[in-house]
RNA sequence: GCCCCCAUCGUCUAGUGGCCUAGGACACCGCCCUUUCAAGGCGGCGGCGCGGAUUCGAAUUCCGCUGGGGGCACCA
């Protein structure tokens, strides 16, 4: 037997520097999956070593994201572990110490290059067909050189000393094993001037500090790797495995960004969609079970995941599908679950606080009749909203009660009817209007169609008898009646 | 420019040399159901980028091309 493996740790390391993006929320899907189904750690861990463009706010964002999504973490902001800090800026001693060795091996220099000589370097690599890193000028400064530059007012950046030939391989959970020229990679910056560490060696170091086993990232850090597997080489680490994930692209076919719409997750709960819809789609967008099963709950994911069966192709985000799945999830959502989801939806809208207000029909009359219809939590708002705002007929839809099958005799007919009735139930009024339609020698639908207009304003509702016994007698036929009044 | 990744219906994908007359899902079209709209049922349209090679046999392997994407930052 072999003996007990490491305890799987993987981190999802997003920098604060805007909302959570569906890309991002994939990648920490994919890690929060792997984790679950492994019974190891997820991590997350803030990268907020580009100070110029991180931002508090954009972390309460990131978090508020995932916590909605229900992709909690074991280590990080508000969950204190035994590998924290879990953000980059409070990390800075550990990566001054891992430079400081670094430095005292040879293994790092300090470069006193200014950016007008890289550049320059820069422009004639290209024109050279040469590849464009670093040329090393100052990897060998003498003590006196050094002293020079910094007469000179020069501040030093710390690059990594790499190796000038030879090949070095990334193995790849998902692409395979992709093989770089160590000449291709160039002496890159560990260190900026103002002392802040840059991606690659934060990165490096905290993986390994961490312990991280699995690295599960987006598929444009892949070119990243070799860089950081020689770094954890220099510094006598054990590298993480890595697994990188295709990338999420618009219709376009070009990297999904706001000019293709929703990108962020807060987005798509602002417009309505359900963390089961988001999940379910993400975990679908470049992983697959098998040939048939498209649905899959958050329990059903965590069987089933595998880093094995996600795919290398990039994937068009498909928001028709998106939409199609939320409806779905709407649909098989408990009543009470639902009400819940809409209840808190409608915060903030021209709905909020009335169901259930003031003799108003309340949610729980509501969601039986609306459910089915419903692609998002926002169709609430059209749906049933004319069971509480004052209707408002727009010129059009006038005209289109004018225009149906003798609006007025059969809004009469149906005021006559539903005054009489004995009971005002569901059963009872249909019943009652579809005689009085026969009666008519008017087809159920023609029928129903003015009663509709007349009580909604709308030529969409839901269904006719449902919605007249929530409105109520009362406030049906003085519907009933404004309508006969505008009609004529 | 150099390096790397990717390539099956419009989209997401199944497919790892014969089970493929290429399967499923969304979208689209038609029919059914029907009280409007949905939902649901049934059916349909639709794809292996191109060219070579290997093989008795290739969507599946190899090479080239083309196309898309990523990297080459004191961004991550």
């Amino acid at each position: 037997m072999q003996p007990a493996e490491k305890p799987i740790r993987v981190r999802f390391a997003p920098s604060p520097t805007g909302y959570l993006h569906v890309g991002g929320a994939r990648t920490a899907l994919y890690n929060w999956l792997f984790a679950r189904s492994r019974s190891g750690s997820f991590i997350l861990r803030i990268e907020d070593t580009d100070t110029s463009r991180s931002t508090d706010e954009a972390i309460v964002q990131i978090i508020s994201s995932m916590e909605w999504l229900g992709l909690g973490w074991d280590e990080g902001p508000g969950r204190p572990g035994a590998y924290g800090p879990y953000r980059q800026m409070e990390r800075a001693a550990l990566y001054r110490q891992a430079s400081g060795q670094l430095l005292s091996e040879g293994k790092a220099y300090r470069c006193y290059c200014t950016e007008e000589e890289l550049d320059e370097d820069r422009k004639r690599a290209r024109a050279a067909g040469r590849p464009i890193v670093y040329c090393g000028r100052c990897r060998e400064l003498s003590a006196a050189g050094e002293q020079a530059f910094i007469a000179e007012g020069r501040e030093a950046v710390i690059r990594l000393r790499m190796p000038e030939t030879g090949r070095t391989v990334v193995r790849d959970l998902i692409h395979g094993d992709v093989e770089f020229e160590n000449a291709q990679l160039g002496d890159f910056i560990l260190v900026r001037s103002n002392g802040v560490p840059t991606y690659n060696f934060a990165v490096a170091v905290d993986d390994a500090a961490m312990e991280i086993t699995h690295v599960v990232r987006g598929d444009d850090h892949l070119a990243n790797t070799p860089r950081q597997l020689i770094l954890l080489a220099a510094m006598g680490k054990q590298a993480p495995a890595y697994a990188h994930l295709p990338l999420i692209l618009g219709h376009d076919r070009s990297p999904l960004s706001k000019r293709h719409g929703s990108v962020s997750v807060e987005e798509f709960r602002a417009r309505g969609y359900v963390r089961e819809a988001l999940i379910n789609y993400l975990a679908l967008l470049g992983w697959s079970y098998d040939a048939e099963t498209t649905l899959f709950s958050v329990d059903e994911l965590v069987e089933k995941f595998s880093l094995e069966r996600v795919g290398s192709t990039a994937a068009v985000f498909d928001t028709e599908k998106l939409l199609w799945m939320n409806g779905h999830y709407i649909r098989v959502l408990s009543a009470g679950e639902l009400e819940a989801r809409i209840e808190e939806y409608i915060k903030g809208t021209s709905l909020e606080g009335l169901p259930g207000k003031d003799g108003k029909p309340g949610l729980a009359e509501l969601v039986p009749l609306v459910q089915e219809k419903m692609k998002t939590l926002a169709d609430f708002l059209d749906l049933t909203d004319f069971f509480f705002l004052p209707l408002e007929f727009e010129p059009e839809i006038i005209e289109k009660l004018r225009g149906s099958v003798q609006p007025a005799a059969v809004l009469e007919k149906a005021i006559q009817v539903l005054y009489e009735l004995p009971d005002f139930d569901t059963g009872t009024i249909e019943a009652s209007l579809r005689r009085a339609a026969a009666d008519m020698d008017i087809k159920v639908g023609k029928f129903l169609q003015p009663l509709r207009i007349a009580v909604s304003a709308k030529m969409v509702t839901p269904g006719m008898f449902e919605t007249l016994a929530v409105l109520g007698r009362e406030e049906s036929l003085a519907r009933l009646k404004a309508a006969l009044v505008l009609i004529q």
